[in-house]
RNA sequence: GGGCAAGUGGUGGAAUGGCUUACACGAUGGAUUUAAAAUCCAUUGGCCGCAAGGCCAUGAGGGUUCGACUCCCUCCUUGCCCACCA
């Protein structure tokens, strides 16, 4: 067994006494910048974190040794609701709590020995660094990026805050489960909606990034191409807006329905036999939470209105619903109904006898005409009928027409409609950074002055855990003079999102101490974007979605030349134990901290690569731990056995074993990478290795098990640090085989084999094949129809 | 409801148009040992067969191809993400 403990920390002292991973800005080097996403720092590191940061690890490593300058950081997504309720839990203070909690995490990671330029750390919530953000939220209200709006948020009543639509999951909050429940608030929102054609569009830049991130970001920002259509009410010639995707369904739009909060409802409705009715439905409405109202499965309920409208195409006259399905949010907060092709809409109409008409027929089933069979919407393509002079078109090539002439009529306007809304930054919560904000009676809203920043936030506020917001009870923080008049005034008590924070970490890690702006212009320049970006898929919209913002947003005001922050990206795949993600709840936490007490922290990270590829869930396994330490104990036995010269076939298979390792690092497949290493080893043992073929193989192991490797790499009498060495190269040559192993099949069915030598002619290896013995009893009597050849593979013989 | 993955031995996984099951775990046998651990060596998809050998097998069914785990179509299952989005 060899002597882990003592190796691990005598290497991670001599990185950190060199300064072996220092990055500086040298424009004469060809850079890499490799990012993991940063934590938060809860305390403790869980295996997530391992598999996370050793993909980084060994990436970075391995770019060291290939020579490029590498920028590899480290820090702490540090605010956040924890530290906070660990406050009022334990009667600490958020401030001593996170520092405290950082300082056992950083342990821990050195422990991991990740190649971190620990120089550069930052932390979010030092003032040093939230002094930026306060910086960069007044240049976007400079801009008018940063708004302030009333309007209904998501409340937690748990966490006693608002939440982003983004942070509701299910209809609860995101990190409490909590049913979140609808308040009216003041809010600071940040405009992303103004940057929404450039995040879309960009994303087609992205070319190094995964499918699935790119889908679910063009789904979040949701672009969706349609027309508005002008219906008019009968009795007033009031317009009533309509947004829809389906022009080709408009003659068959046979009601329409109108979101409850709609302001023309109240109107509509005054005086009516239906109103009674109508206002006790919209009441129990707007009184349910959003997310009761948007949970799948409920049935939609509606009321009539008592009201008509006229469908401008055909100017058929259609009533008027209302109904907790149609959201006033999204569009213009009104529908067109059309019910035999839209199935929403079909069961809504079934349910209220609602009249229907069918606009599309399937060209491929006989679909009814008759809207008595009909059982459900036709959703598919077709041809119109029922639908005037377009009667006979193929549906997609109505829709255009239908759009252009509904618009040259003067009753549509083709239109895009969005998803993405704006972003609420607004928190009621003291741990976070202090939006730089004073409202003074005479001059209203007052940025505070750059001069002044960082506002910080005041070390003695209390914790109750009761009543909104502790900042707001800091008499010392919220009453100042107005910067402008110098009369009393109040300061904004509410913190920003940490999301913000995260947003731009990746541009303060290039310059860490910079005191003249978020970052040095220059240093930038030199290390960003970053080459590689690594982190789990839950941040694949929200964190990803903000900090391509930002960077859009820096490019705009001059500070950056570059569109996009993340040029490559992988999203790894979960820890999983017997099948379910490790957590608390559950209960099936492995402590990292164990394993490396048991084996080591070099074969935590051997197994947690060869165990599955980086981006599919890995599923632990203590026996296999085991496995990965036998390794390199075996590898680690080899050095007692140096032979003075190496068996010629072993040569061949180290350089094979190069350009495979190579190649798989490159391409992040570390458990093939480590599947050939282990095969090298088997060779190893079977011919005998010498101390120059020891030696390619240590380096090989370095970026994986770097202790191991720096300590086998000192013992062979090396002077320099492994990492000051360089990857091995293979040689071209030595990969071509004198003689290669010919399949032979007859009707793609295995049949034999031969050995021939590698520069044989087809000719010649034909006829050969067709003296093959073995072949006999498939090929007797029968003429030969085609011989297919793969040259150095596989022969085909088609009889 | 929509989108995206994935489905291969007892297990984690390998192969992305050309020898299915690399590598590892587990299991079995052997060597070493007073013994065990550790280590080293060998065997290990299923079925038939004394053997040589043959047949079958990558979720199911079909198709394209000389040849399909791989490409296409239909279906099933699982996972993740999004979702009354008009």
């Amino acid at each position: 067994m060899y002597p882990f403990k003592k190796i691990e920390e005598k290497w991670q002292r001599y990185w950190e006494k060199k300064g072996t991973f220092v990055a500086r800005c040298d424009p004469k080097r060809k850079k890499y910048y490799l990012l993991e996403m940063f934590p938060y720092p809860s305390g403790k590191i869980h295996m997530g974190h391992v598999r996370n940061y050793t993909i980084g690890d060994v990436a970075s490593r391995y770019r060291r040794t290939k020579g490029f300058n590498v920028l590899h950081p480290m820090g702490f997504d540090a605010f956040g609701q924890p530290a906070e309720n660990a406050a009022i839990k334990n009667k600490t203070k958020p401030d001593a709590w996170t520092h405290k909690c950082i300082d056992w995490m950083r342990l821990e990671l050195k422990k991991m020995g990740f190649s971190y330029d620990w120089k550069r750390e930052v932390s979010t919530c030092d003032s040093i660094y939230y002094k930026w953000n306060q910086w960069i939220f007044l240049k976007m209200f400079e801009q008018g990026l940063a708004y302030k709006k009333a309007s209904s948020v998501n409340w937690c009543p748990a966490c006693e805050t608002t939440l982003a639509n983004e942070e509701v999951i299910d209809g609860g909050c995101w990190r409490c489960h909590t049913k979140t429940e609808e308040k009216q608030l003041e809010q600071w929102y940040l405009k992303i909606s103004e940057y929404k054609e450039r995040l879309l569009a960009d994303l087609a830049t992205l070319k190094e990034w995964p499918e699935r991130v790119l889908a679910m970001q063009a789904n979040w920002i949701g672009r969706s191409e349609g027309v508005r259509v002008y219906f008019r009410f009968k009795e007033n010639n009031k317009i009533i807006p309509v947004f829809t995707t389906r022009a080709d369904t408009i003659f068959g739009a046979t009601y329409i329905v109108l979101a409850p909060e709609h302001p023309l409802v109240r109107e509509m409705i005054r005086g009516k036999p239906e109103e009674t009715e109508a206002l006790k439905f919209i009441d129990k409405v707007t009184r349910e939470s959003k997310n009761v109202r948007c949970a799948s499965e409920v049935k939609k309920e509606g009321v009539f209105t008592g009201c008509y409208a006229i469908n401008p195409v055909n100017n058929a006259e259609v009533p008027v619903w209302i109904a907790d399905y149609v959201l006033m949010e999204y569009g213009t907060g009104a529908i067109m109904a059309v019910p035999t092709h839209d199935q929403r809409d079909f069961l809504f109409a079934r349910e209220h006898n609602l009249p229907m008409r069918v606009v599309i027929q399937s060209t491929v089933s006989s679909s009814p005409q008759s809207t008595e069979k009909i059982t459900e919407a036709y959703e598919g393509d077709g041809i119109q009928v029922n639908s005037g002079q377009f009667n006979g078109l193929p549906n997609q090539e109505a829709k255009i027409k239908i759009a252009e002439w509904m618009q040259k009529q003067g009753i549509g306007k083709i239109e895009t409609q969005w998803r993405l809304r704006d972003w609420l930054i607004s928190r009621q919560r003291y741990w976070g950074t202090p939006i730089p904000i004073i409202y003074c009676a005479k001059c209203g809203v007052v940025p505070v002055p750059y001069d002044d920043l960082p506002v910080e936030l005041p070390k003695d506020a209390p914790f109750t855990g009761e009543g909104g917001s502790p900042l707001a009870k800091v008499k010392k923080f919220v009453e100042v003079k107005c910067p402008k008049c110098h009369f009393p005034a109040r300061r904004e008590t509410d913190t920003m999102a940490t999301f913000f924070d995260s947003s731009w970490y990746f541009l303060r890690f290039c310059s860490p101490g910079f005191n003249q702006g978020p970052f040095n212009k220059e240093e930038a320049a030199y290390w960003m974007p970053v080459d590689q970006y690594i982190g789990g898929i839950e941040h694949a919209i929200l964190h990803l979605l903000y900090s391509r913002f930002f960077t859009k947003f820096f490019k705009d005001i001059g500070m950056i030349e570059f569109n996009e922050p993340f040029s490559r990206l992988l999203t790894q795949g979960m820890v999983l134990k017997d099948g379910q993600v490790m957590s608390k709840s559950v209960g099936n936490i492995v402590d990292p901290d164990s394993i490396i007490k048991k084996y080591g922290a070099d074969t935590l990270r051997l197994f947690i690569l060869f165990a599955a590829p980086p981006e599919t869930e890995l599923e632990w396994d203590e026996r296999g731990i085991e496995g990965s330490f036998k390794f390199l104990n075996r590898v680690w036995r080899i050095q007692e056995d140096l032979k003075r010269q190496a068996a010629p076939d072993l040569i061949r298979t180290m350089h094979r074993t190069i350009k495979k390792v190579t190649e798989d690092i490159e391409n992040f497949k570390f458990n093939t990478a480590i599947a050939a290493l282990m095969e090298f080893v088997n060779a190893i043992y079977k011919w005998g290795a010498d101390k120059e073929i020891f030696s390619k193989l240590v380096v090989m192991l370095s970026p994986i098990a770097p202790h191991f490797a720096e300590e086998l790499w000192g013992r062979l009498g090396n002077k320099e640090g492994i990492f000051e060495t360089e990857w091995p190269q293979y040689d071209p040559a030595m990969l071509i085989e004198d003689a290669i192993t010919v399949v032979v099949q007859v009707n793609g069915k295995l049949r034999s084999r031969i050995t021939v030598p590698v520069d044989i002619s087809e000719e010649k290896l034909r006829e050969l094949v067709l003296a093959d013995q073995k072949l006999n009893s498939w090929l007797e009597g029968k003429p030969v129809r085609k011989f297919i050849y793969v040259p150095q593979r596989l022969i085909n013989l088609v009889v």
